[in-house]
DNA sequence: GAATCACATAAGTATGTGCTTATGTGTTGG
DNA sequence: CCAACACATAAGCACATACTTATGTGATTC
């Protein structure tokens, strides 16, 4: 159940918020920790645990490491998600968005 | 953040075992309760964590309470992984086929 | 090659979580 | 009414988890 391992990553919220930092461009470690109330230790630990989870993927690059989303989480979410279409009313307009953007 | 709420109710893979159970049909606790190894308060106990992420809801008929998968719950996980659409490659199958079948 | 940097890992601790047993609450049937 | 039922809540306990400080590892710079 790999799923789990995402759910469980995204459940903490100092992760989550690590994450939707991520989102908004690939940076290393320490750029991460930029504003961010954390220790370096408490951040390789959580950079560790979305790694498991196939949220976040990490590539050396000198004595730095950077960090970037892994579409692999996501797309294990979105099939998650896409076991319980049956459940989805019509008026999820975030979904029906998120169609139009797929279709272009 | 509810999200976090949700990721961390589905984080336990008993509570996603009760969600996945629930999603093929509405039922009462006790039938829930048919086939798993659990006991009846911690069955109750996680279902009141899922309902308090919305992706669960009661309904009182009788003795019984009947419960169902709440939409709103999936919605609002379709609302946060449609924030991250960007990196979403064009090989995610799931999504595909998710589309589609909106679609229709 | 020694010091420094960026990051990972180890070990310990405080808090959170999921379970248990015991009991409470509301409903139904005799 | 009261006994049985379906479920919720309380309290306690074992374990997981998120943090800390301390130390290790690999790369760079002087």
């Amino acid at each position: 159940m790999i799923e789990n391992d995402i759910f469980k990553a995204l459940a903490d919220p100092t992760r989550c918020a690590i994450f939707e930092k991520l989102a908004t461009g690939s940076m290393n470690a320490s750029a991460l920790r930029d504003g961010m109330k954390i220790s370096q230790p408490a951040m390789s630990q959580h950079l560790s645990v979305l790694r498991s989870a196939r949220l976040v993927r990490e590539e050396r690059q000198g004595r730095f490491v950077n960090y970037e989303v892994d579409p692999e989480g996501l797309a294990l979410i979105a099939g998650w998600l896409a076991k319980y279409r049956a459940y989805w009313p019509a008026r999820i307009d975030a979904l029906k968005a998120l169609l139009k953007d797929m279709d272009q």
